[in-house]
DNA sequence: TAGATTGTTAATCGATTAACAATC
DNA sequence: TAGATTGTTAATCGATTAACAATC
């Protein structure tokens, strides 16, 4: 009934962090590596890693370790990356624009397909070797290109009203940046990077040095 | 002996929304919020909100709920963000600049006061008003303009290096945006903000849909 | 075979939720 | 006073760690 059983977000959190480090090993030209060896890498616990990667099959062998390759083909799949998500960047700012260059993403396969601004000075500009299209034609170009995934870059303010129109063209995630908690419907997924909260929690630490 | 009491990174990481929450419900003239009406904006439960407060002393009036001037003034002192910490970005690359002109730094009361790169083409540039500097004089700089955070934003080749630097050169945390895990002394403070995590584990959701 | 290492079950630890007394 | 809402304790839930049998 694997079927049936939840897996924690700190496991599917850890996910992206084998995955980078399998893919690291596999350039590395290394073919098998240990739960032990992968912990040490990550600063994960091996237990960890073994109970985390037992949850979605039996990738080991007992006395052997794990086949870097085929590991890394199974987390990638448990992860999706292999579906090759279309995603579109929304709000070509700074932010925005330093995500449309994101070279990891990529890495991941994931395709940049789209990107939208509102600013007329923007809109048309090339990024990354993609054209920015004016907003007001996002329903049709999202359904056009098949877009999965929208990334919200814009300012708080403009957040929620884009994250209405993506989820009325039918993405199925969304990709937030904008400091602010989103209203969207119970089926759709958001992630919510609010890059405020990593420095503050820097701060709380140092401060009680 | 509340000092010893220790606090759980949930419950740190929930903070920073509050803060940001307590600051627009101000920007609204709201003067008293109740823990539900928090929740409600935050989509966390009332209960959860009065623990992680309850667990720095008693902000609130029993009856009555908190007030909002103070009570962001308190979760802002355990952030420790009346400390204006200075910081540095290093790596003026897309997302360096990105970071650099992040206006949300600004509100949470941080200083930018430096960036570094080692590409001759970017520096004595100037981003957001301020000078990009040779890497080179990382160490003099970091000291002399009392740098208390760095944040990293080389290519992740490079990060492991400039993490050093940093260390040696006496700043108090690091928040990393290379997708490596880094070695660094015990008594360092580090956050990572890998970016593939969030969009890889949205990719992990989507996909089971 | 002996040594190594996985996968899994049991034990522990930590965080969230529920309940309610205190009190404004 | 009655109603509302906090702060705190107890109960539940979930995640990590420890231990070890299975097996390559």
């Amino acid at each position: 009934m694997k079927g049936q059983i939840v897996i924690s977000k700190a496991t599917i959190d850890r996910l992206p962090l084998y995955f980078r480090t399998l893919r690291l090993a596999q350039d590395e030209g290394i073919d098998i590596i240990s739960s032990d060896e992968l912990g040490r890498r990550l600063g994960i616990t091996p237990e960890q890693i073994r109970k985390d990667l037992a949850s979605f099959g039996q990738f080991g062998k007992k006395g052997v370790g794990y086949y870097v390759n085929e590991l890394k083909r199974n987390v990638g799949e448990i992860l999706g990356l292999d579906n090759h998500w279309n995603i579109a960047v929304i709000g070509i700012g700074h932010l925005g624009a330093a995500l449309a260059n994101y070279q990891n993403f990529v890495t991941l396969g994931f395709n940049l397909v789209a990107l939208f601004d509102q600013d007329p000075g923007v809109i048309g500009s090339t990024v990354n070797h993609v054209k920015v299209e004016d907003i007001m034609n996002l329903d049709e170009i999202i359904k056009e290109r098949n877009i999965h995934i929208g990334i919200i870059a814009v300012p708080a303010a403009f957040a929620q009203g884009v994250a209405d129109k993506l989820v009325a063209a039918g993405v199925r995630g969304i990709w937030n940046f904008a400091p602010i908690k989103m209203k969207v419907p119970d089926f759709m997924h958001i992630v919510n990077e609010d890059l405020s909260v990593g420095l503050s929690s820097l701060s709380y630490h140092i401060t009680r040095k």
